[in-house]
DNA sequence: CGGTTTTGACCAGCGC
DNA sequence: GCGCTGGTCAAAACCG
Protein backbone atom coordinates (compact mmCIF):
# COMPACT_ATOMS: atom_id res chain seq x y z
CA UNK A 1 0.00 0.00 0.00
CA UNK A 2 2.71 2.44 0.50
CA UNK A 3 4.27 1.35 -2.95
CA UNK A 4 1.02 2.53 -4.26
CA UNK A 5 0.99 5.76 -2.08
CA UNK A 6 4.30 6.81 -3.22
CA UNK A 7 3.70 5.93 -6.55
CA UNK A 8 0.57 8.36 -6.60
CA UNK A 9 2.89 11.00 -5.18
CA UNK A 10 5.97 10.15 -7.09
CA UNK A 11 3.92 10.74 -10.34
CA UNK A 12 2.24 14.10 -10.56
CA UNK A 13 2.11 15.50 -13.44
CA UNK A 14 2.90 19.25 -13.93
CA UNK A 15 1.40 21.60 -16.76
CA UNK A 16 3.88 22.28 -19.12
CA UNK A 17 4.78 25.88 -19.59
CA UNK A 18 7.47 27.84 -20.55
CA UNK A 19 10.40 28.67 -18.70
CA UNK A 20 10.17 31.96 -17.00
CA UNK A 21 12.76 33.86 -15.09
CA UNK A 22 12.86 32.03 -11.80
CA UNK A 23 16.11 32.81 -10.83
CA UNK A 24 15.20 36.34 -10.33
CA UNK A 25 14.66 36.82 -6.51
CA UNK A 26 13.59 40.63 -7.24
CA UNK A 27 10.02 39.28 -7.78
CA UNK A 28 7.70 37.89 -5.91
CA UNK A 29 4.83 36.58 -7.80
CA UNK A 30 1.15 37.15 -6.89
CA UNK A 31 0.40 33.64 -6.58
CA UNK A 32 2.77 31.72 -3.76
CA UNK A 33 1.53 28.10 -3.42
CA UNK A 34 2.78 26.19 -0.72
CA UNK A 35 2.32 22.15 -0.68
CA UNK A 36 3.91 19.66 1.49
CA UNK A 37 4.81 16.93 -0.95
CA UNK A 38 6.46 14.50 1.35
CA UNK A 39 8.58 13.14 4.20
CA UNK A 40 9.68 10.32 5.23
CA UNK A 41 10.20 9.09 9.49
CA UNK A 42 6.79 11.08 9.54
CA UNK A 43 4.65 9.94 12.29
CA UNK A 44 1.89 11.20 10.10
CA UNK A 45 2.34 8.32 7.76
CA UNK A 46 0.33 6.18 9.81
CA UNK A 47 -3.01 7.86 8.94
CA UNK A 48 -5.23 5.81 7.16
CA UNK A 49 -6.53 8.76 5.30
CA UNK A 50 -3.34 9.29 3.59
CA UNK A 51 -3.83 6.09 2.11
CA UNK A 52 -6.58 7.06 0.47
CA UNK A 53 -6.08 8.00 -3.40
CA UNK A 54 -7.62 11.48 -2.79
CA UNK A 55 -5.05 11.96 0.13
CA UNK A 56 -5.48 15.00 1.80
CA UNK A 57 -3.93 18.56 0.92
CA UNK A 58 -1.65 20.30 3.34
CA UNK A 59 -4.83 22.74 3.75
CA UNK A 60 -6.79 19.98 4.48
CA UNK A 61 -4.17 18.51 6.65
CA UNK A 62 -3.74 21.58 8.43
CA UNK A 63 -6.80 22.26 8.85
CA UNK A 64 -8.20 19.01 9.60
CA UNK A 65 -10.56 19.32 12.19
CA UNK A 66 -9.44 17.99 16.02
CA UNK A 67 -12.64 15.40 15.65
CA UNK A 68 -10.16 13.47 13.44
CA UNK A 69 -7.38 12.01 15.40
CA UNK A 70 -5.58 10.72 13.18
CA UNK A 71 -4.80 14.43 11.88
CA UNK A 72 -4.23 16.19 14.94
CA UNK A 73 -2.59 19.33 14.21
CA UNK A 74 0.19 18.26 17.16
CA UNK A 75 1.07 15.59 14.31
CA UNK A 76 1.83 18.34 11.98
CA UNK A 77 4.22 19.69 14.14
CA UNK A 78 5.59 16.19 14.59
CA UNK A 79 6.12 15.89 11.22
CA UNK A 80 8.02 19.39 11.07
CA UNK A 81 10.13 18.15 14.19
CA UNK A 82 8.00 20.54 16.28
CA UNK A 83 6.47 20.25 19.28
CA UNK A 84 4.05 22.69 19.33
CA UNK A 85 -0.12 22.46 18.68
CA UNK A 86 -2.18 23.90 16.33
CA UNK A 87 -5.48 24.94 16.10
CA UNK A 88 -6.71 23.77 13.31
CA UNK A 89 -9.97 24.80 11.92
CA UNK A 90 -11.41 22.20 9.08
CA UNK A 91 -11.49 23.94 5.50
CA UNK A 92 -14.30 24.19 3.25
CA UNK A 93 -11.57 22.50 0.67
CA UNK A 94 -11.90 20.08 -2.39
CA UNK A 95 -10.66 17.24 -2.27
CA UNK A 96 -11.27 16.12 -5.70
CA UNK A 97 -7.90 17.38 -7.52
CA UNK A 98 -4.81 16.33 -7.27
CA UNK A 99 -1.87 17.06 -6.29
CA UNK A 100 -3.45 19.23 -3.89
CA UNK A 101 -2.02 23.08 -3.20
CA UNK A 102 -2.32 25.50 -0.92
CA UNK A 103 -2.72 28.76 -1.95
CA UNK A 104 -0.78 30.49 0.27
CA UNK A 105 -1.35 34.17 -0.80
CA UNK A 106 -2.17 35.40 -4.51
CA UNK A 107 -4.42 37.53 -6.51
CA UNK A 108 -7.36 35.66 -6.70
CA UNK A 109 -7.98 35.20 -9.83
CA UNK A 110 -4.83 33.57 -10.66
CA UNK A 111 -5.05 30.72 -8.51
CA UNK A 112 -3.36 28.52 -10.64
CA UNK A 113 -1.63 26.16 -9.19
CA UNK A 114 -4.03 23.31 -9.38
CA UNK A 115 -2.14 20.70 -10.71
CA UNK A 116 -4.45 18.39 -12.36
CA UNK A 117 -3.25 14.58 -11.92
CA UNK A 118 -3.43 11.73 -15.02
CA UNK A 119 -3.07 8.75 -12.50
CA UNK A 120 -1.15 6.86 -14.89
CA UNK A 121 0.80 9.94 -15.68
CA UNK A 122 4.35 9.63 -15.00
CA UNK A 123 7.31 12.02 -14.55
CA UNK A 124 10.31 10.33 -16.18
CA UNK A 125 12.51 13.12 -15.89
CA UNK A 126 14.47 13.69 -12.19
CA UNK A 127 13.48 17.35 -12.23
CA UNK A 128 10.98 16.29 -10.06
CA UNK A 129 13.15 14.03 -8.25
CA UNK A 130 11.78 15.87 -5.20
CA UNK A 131 8.36 15.05 -5.86
CA UNK A 132 9.68 11.77 -7.46
CA UNK A 133 9.87 9.66 -4.49
CA UNK A 134 10.95 6.51 -5.47
CA UNK A 135 13.89 8.29 -7.02
CA UNK A 136 15.35 9.64 -3.50
CA UNK A 137 14.58 6.64 -2.00
CA UNK A 138 16.39 4.15 -4.15
CA UNK A 139 18.89 5.90 -5.80
CA UNK A 140 19.47 8.52 -2.80
CA UNK A 141 19.11 5.65 -0.53
CA UNK A 142 23.03 5.10 -0.69
CA UNK A 143 23.95 8.29 -2.43
CA UNK A 144 22.87 9.44 1.31
CA UNK A 145 24.96 7.47 2.98
CA UNK A 146 27.75 8.75 1.68
CA UNK A 147 26.43 12.21 1.81
CA UNK A 148 26.06 11.35 5.48
CA UNK A 149 29.90 10.04 5.92
CA UNK A 150 30.91 13.20 3.83
CA UNK A 151 29.21 15.82 6.11
CA UNK A 152 30.66 14.17 8.90
CA UNK A 153 34.03 14.18 7.38
CA UNK A 154 33.45 17.94 6.75
CA UNK A 155 33.04 18.45 10.41
CA UNK A 156 36.37 16.99 11.31
CA UNK A 157 37.87 19.90 9.02
CA UNK A 158 38.99 19.21 5.79
CA UNK A 159 41.07 16.28 4.57
CA UNK A 160 40.75 16.24 0.41
CA UNK A 161 37.94 14.97 -1.10
CA UNK A 162 39.87 11.68 -2.47
CA UNK A 163 40.71 10.73 0.94
CA UNK A 164 37.54 11.42 2.26
CA UNK A 165 35.80 9.31 -0.06
CA UNK A 166 38.94 6.70 0.46
CA UNK A 167 38.09 6.60 4.28
CA UNK A 168 34.31 5.48 3.62
CA UNK A 169 33.10 2.15 4.70
CA UNK A 170 30.96 1.02 1.90
CA UNK A 171 29.01 -0.97 4.34
CA UNK A 172 28.32 2.10 6.90
CA UNK A 173 24.64 3.23 6.54
CA UNK A 174 23.62 6.52 6.30
CA UNK A 175 20.92 7.29 9.04
CA UNK A 176 17.50 8.16 7.26
CA UNK A 177 16.78 11.83 7.87
CA UNK A 178 13.26 13.02 7.88
CA UNK A 179 12.77 14.87 4.79
CA UNK A 180 9.49 16.50 3.17
CA UNK A 181 9.03 18.30 0.14
CA UNK A 182 7.18 21.12 -0.83
CA UNK A 183 5.62 22.31 -3.91
CA UNK A 184 5.51 26.01 -4.52
CA UNK A 185 4.01 28.28 -6.49
CA UNK A 186 6.50 30.97 -6.78
CA UNK A 187 9.11 32.70 -8.93
CA UNK A 188 11.46 32.76 -6.19
CA UNK A 189 13.32 29.28 -5.63
CA UNK A 190 14.92 30.13 -2.64
CA UNK A 191 12.80 31.56 -0.01
CA UNK A 192 13.43 32.86 3.26
CA UNK A 193 12.83 30.28 6.49
CA UNK A 194 14.69 32.36 9.31
CA UNK A 195 17.23 29.51 8.46
CA UNK A 196 21.10 30.51 6.47
CA UNK A 197 21.47 28.26 3.84
CA UNK A 198 24.35 27.85 1.72
CA UNK A 199 24.32 26.87 -1.61
CA UNK A 200 26.82 24.30 -1.85
CA UNK A 201 25.92 22.48 -5.64
CA UNK A 202 23.97 22.85 -8.65
CA UNK A 203 23.36 20.50 -11.17
CA UNK A 204 21.53 20.48 -14.06
CA UNK A 205 18.58 17.98 -14.35
CA UNK A 206 17.68 15.67 -16.93
CA UNK A 207 14.90 16.22 -19.20
CA UNK A 208 14.66 19.45 -17.88
CA UNK A 209 16.16 23.01 -18.40
CA UNK A 210 15.91 24.00 -14.95
CA UNK A 211 18.88 23.14 -12.45
CA UNK A 212 18.74 21.72 -8.86
CA UNK A 213 20.17 23.67 -6.32
CA UNK A 214 21.81 22.26 -3.13
CA UNK A 215 21.41 24.21 -0.14
CA UNK A 216 23.33 23.30 3.14
CA UNK A 217 22.21 24.96 6.93
CA UNK A 218 25.45 26.74 7.83
CA UNK A 219 25.18 26.28 11.30
CA UNK A 220 27.58 24.19 12.12
CA UNK A 221 27.01 20.67 12.72
CA UNK A 222 23.31 21.24 11.42
CA UNK A 223 23.25 18.29 9.19
CA UNK A 224 20.01 20.34 7.33
CA UNK A 225 19.85 20.36 3.65
CA UNK A 226 17.44 21.39 1.41
CA UNK A 227 17.40 21.07 -2.89
CA UNK A 228 15.45 23.74 -4.82
CA UNK A 229 14.40 22.91 -8.22
CA UNK A 230 11.92 23.92 -10.67
CA UNK A 231 8.81 21.94 -11.99
CA UNK A 232 9.82 21.82 -15.56
CA UNK A 233 6.33 21.04 -16.58
CA UNK A 234 5.42 24.18 -14.92
CA UNK A 235 7.98 26.09 -14.24
CA UNK A 236 6.15 28.53 -12.16
CA UNK A 237 6.53 25.50 -9.66
CA UNK A 238 9.05 25.35 -7.41
CA UNK A 239 9.55 22.02 -5.22
CA UNK A 240 12.03 22.01 -2.01
CA UNK A 241 13.12 19.14 -0.29
CA UNK A 242 14.42 19.37 3.60
CA UNK A 243 16.36 16.80 4.56
CA UNK A 244 17.21 16.45 7.84
CA UNK A 245 16.32 18.14 11.02
CA UNK A 246 18.09 21.13 12.38
CA UNK A 247 19.81 21.07 15.60
CA UNK A 248 19.59 24.62 16.45
CA UNK A 249 17.40 27.32 16.68
CA UNK A 250 16.43 29.64 14.37
CA UNK A 251 19.77 32.62 14.04
CA UNK A 252 19.08 34.92 16.06
CA UNK A 253 19.63 37.65 13.81
CA UNK A 254 16.82 36.39 11.89
CA UNK A 255 14.43 35.93 14.58
CA UNK A 256 13.27 39.60 14.82
CA UNK A 257 12.38 39.66 10.95
CA UNK A 258 11.11 36.51 10.25
CA UNK A 259 8.62 37.07 13.44
CA UNK A 260 7.78 40.51 12.23
CA UNK A 261 7.61 38.82 9.07
CA UNK A 262 4.76 36.55 10.17
CA UNK A 263 2.82 39.37 11.51
CA UNK A 264 3.01 40.89 8.31
CA UNK A 265 1.75 38.01 6.34
CA UNK A 266 -1.63 37.03 6.25
CA UNK A 267 -1.17 33.53 4.54
CA UNK A 268 -0.31 31.68 7.54
CA UNK A 269 -2.95 32.99 9.48
CA UNK A 270 -5.43 32.19 6.63
CA UNK A 271 -4.44 28.82 6.13
CA UNK A 272 -4.92 27.94 10.01
CA UNK A 273 -8.11 30.08 10.19
CA UNK A 274 -8.85 32.11 6.82
CA UNK A 275 -12.06 33.89 8.30
CA UNK A 276 -11.25 34.34 12.10
CA UNK A 277 -8.79 36.58 13.67
CA UNK A 278 -5.19 36.21 13.66
CA UNK A 279 -4.17 32.79 15.07
CA UNK A 280 -2.25 33.02 18.87
CA UNK A 281 1.23 34.09 18.52
CA UNK A 282 2.02 30.20 20.05
CA UNK A 283 0.55 28.71 17.06
CA UNK A 284 3.39 30.24 14.69
CA UNK A 285 6.17 28.86 16.43
CA UNK A 286 9.63 29.85 14.52
CA UNK A 287 10.91 26.16 14.42
CA UNK A 288 7.38 25.85 12.41
CA UNK A 289 8.33 28.91 9.93
CA UNK A 290 12.01 27.36 9.93
CA UNK A 291 10.92 23.79 9.13
CA UNK A 292 7.84 24.65 7.54
CA UNK A 293 8.35 25.45 3.46
CA UNK A 294 8.96 29.24 3.75
CA UNK A 295 6.27 29.75 1.55
CA UNK A 296 3.11 29.11 3.86
CA UNK A 297 4.16 31.89 5.90
CA UNK A 298 4.99 34.24 2.95
CA UNK A 299 7.53 34.84 0.62
CA UNK A 300 11.19 34.85 1.67
CA UNK A 301 14.60 35.34 0.02
CA UNK A 302 17.63 33.41 -0.95
CA UNK A 303 20.14 31.71 1.53
CA UNK A 304 19.37 33.44 4.87
CA UNK A 305 20.19 36.53 4.12
CA UNK A 306 18.24 39.24 6.44
CA UNK A 307 18.61 41.93 3.48
CA UNK A 308 16.68 39.33 1.25
CA UNK A 309 13.83 38.98 3.60
CA UNK A 310 13.69 42.37 4.41
CA UNK A 311 13.08 42.83 0.90
CA UNK A 312 10.35 40.08 0.19
CA UNK A 313 9.18 42.19 3.26
CA UNK A 314 8.24 44.96 1.63
CA UNK A 315 7.57 43.46 -1.32
CA UNK A 316 4.90 41.64 0.79
CA UNK A 317 3.81 44.62 2.31
CA UNK A 318 3.34 46.32 -1.50
CA UNK A 319 1.01 43.28 -2.14
CA UNK A 320 -0.86 44.14 0.67
CA UNK A 321 -2.16 46.59 -1.32
CA UNK A 322 -3.57 45.53 -4.19
CA UNK A 323 -4.44 41.74 -2.36
CA UNK A 324 -7.30 40.28 -0.54
CA UNK A 325 -6.20 37.26 1.52
CA UNK A 326 -9.27 35.34 1.28
CA UNK A 327 -7.03 32.26 1.15
CA UNK A 328 -9.14 29.04 2.22
CA UNK A 329 -11.96 30.38 0.06
CA UNK A 330 -9.91 29.63 -2.81
CA UNK A 331 -7.85 26.92 -2.07
CA UNK A 332 -7.67 23.84 -4.25
CA UNK A 333 -6.31 20.82 -3.03
CA UNK A 334 -2.56 21.46 -2.33
CA UNK A 335 0.12 18.69 -2.53
CA UNK A 336 0.87 17.62 1.37
CA UNK A 337 1.59 13.83 1.05
CA UNK A 338 3.36 12.25 3.30
CA UNK A 339 5.71 9.72 1.86
CA UNK A 340 5.49 6.52 3.87
CA UNK A 341 7.92 4.46 5.43
CA UNK A 342 9.57 1.72 2.97
C1' DC B 1 37.93 40.61 4.06
C1' DG B 2 34.72 37.22 5.22
C1' DG B 3 30.90 34.92 3.58
C1' DT B 4 28.36 33.24 -0.42
C1' DT B 5 27.73 31.66 -5.14
C1' DT B 6 29.33 29.55 -9.29
C1' DT B 7 30.90 25.78 -11.71
C1' DG B 8 33.74 22.06 -13.39
C1' DA B 9 35.45 17.91 -11.47
C1' DC B 10 34.96 14.00 -8.85
C1' DC B 11 32.76 9.99 -6.78
C1' DA B 12 29.46 6.24 -5.79
C1' DG B 13 25.40 3.77 -6.96
C1' DC B 14 22.66 1.74 -10.32
C1' DG B 15 21.15 -0.46 -14.60
C1' DC B 16 22.44 -2.73 -18.59
C1' DG C 1 32.84 -3.27 -16.92
C1' DC C 2 30.78 0.76 -18.70
C1' DG C 3 27.96 4.65 -18.99
C1' DC C 4 24.66 7.43 -16.80
C1' DT C 5 23.06 10.05 -13.02
C1' DG C 6 22.67 12.41 -8.60
C1' DG C 7 25.16 14.45 -5.05
C1' DT C 8 29.16 16.78 -3.30
C1' DC C 9 33.60 19.10 -3.29
C1' DA C 10 36.43 22.97 -3.65
C1' DA C 11 38.78 26.67 -6.14
C1' DA C 12 37.64 30.82 -8.14
C1' DA C 13 34.64 34.51 -8.60
C1' DC C 14 31.58 37.46 -6.59
C1' DC C 15 29.53 40.62 -3.24
C1' DG C 16 28.49 43.71 0.65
Amino acid sequence: MAEDLRDLYYHQPFHESSPNNFYSNSNITSNTYASVMATENSSLLHSSHMLDPSFMSLGEFLLQGSSDHHHHPDAIARAFGLSSSVDIQQPAAPKSSFPLVVKDHDQGATCGGEIPVTPNSSISSSSTEAANGDHEDTNNKGKKDKQQLMDTHEDDHESPKKDQNKSKKKGEKKEKQPRFAFMTKSEVDHLEDGYRWRKYGQKAVKNSPYPRSYYRCTTQKCPVKKRVERSFQDPSIVITTYEGTHNHHVPATLRGNVAAGLMLHPPMSSILNPTGPPPPTSLLPQQLLAQMPPHLYGHGGGSGAGSMYQQNQNQFQQQLQFQDYGLLQDMVPGSMFMKPEP
